[in-house]
DNA sequence: TTACTATATTCCAATAAAAGAATATATAGG
DNA sequence: CCTATATATTCTTTTATTGGAATATAGTAA
């Protein structure tokens, strides 16, 4: 029940799921989504956290940044059909599809660094 | 994505989720099951208004009950799916299998009416 | 009608969640 | 080593959620 809850409530907040609909198109560091969402880097870090415990995504570290992804589900079946599902859901949404196109504009070497 | 959001935050609280897993099983009034979650009956009230907000249960006046019973999910996609992984998802908690061992023995006649 | 019962709503207190500012940590590059 | 940058953590404030007590509403039965 406890990781049921868990990975229900890391959806159940917008900029959350946001973050989950881009890191469906590539893996992405904070401040390239502290960019795309506008929202404080801390913040950011915060939800990718609560992402983070529900196995939602993963990270890895590449110098100086830390890469986050979406994980396989394998270690949950609520993360996995969830995931699955969240490929389609929500696409045709105006909120998420401006977001989506901002992606390819935001170059890490811009975006961070300043 | 507001949907979406209601949808999970609605699945985010254990009590709810007991609700759905027991309306698996039956019908059931509200004072069924405030007994057989042992909570008070206006907060068995509001789980029920945020459940049928989300499209997840619906109700039906029967004399002076109420009838809850799950929605079918076809006004929503997220609603569809959620229930029908919901059937086999948390069947093996112990939370939950005592619950749903409780159903049987919780008659109408009895627990309201006091 | 009156009394009773099931459910919904309101109100309040306690707890949890979200956001940003400030701070801490860790790594890269000079 | 020192400085700068990316990320994480802490702290504080604001807002949402949850729960129960009290109250309101609606239907039943006499």
């Amino acid at each position: 029940m406890k990781d049921f809850i868990k990975v229900m409530k890391a959806l159940s907040d917008p900029n959350r799921v946001k973050i989950i609909k881009m890191l469906q198109h590539k893996t992405m560091c904070v401040c390239e989504m502290r960019e795309a969402l506008q929202i404080a880097q801390p913040s950011v870090s915060k939800h990718l956290k609560i992402l983070e415990e529900a196995s939602l995504v993963a990270s890895k570290k590449d110098g100086q940044w830390v890469d986050y992804y979406l994980t396989d589900g394998s270690r949950s079946p609520y993360v996995a059909s969830l995931l699955g599902n969240l490929k389609h859901w929500l696409e045709n949404e105006n909120e998420i599809e401006e977001l989506i196109d901002k992606i390819p504009h935001i170059r890490r070497e811009e975006v961070c660094c300043k």
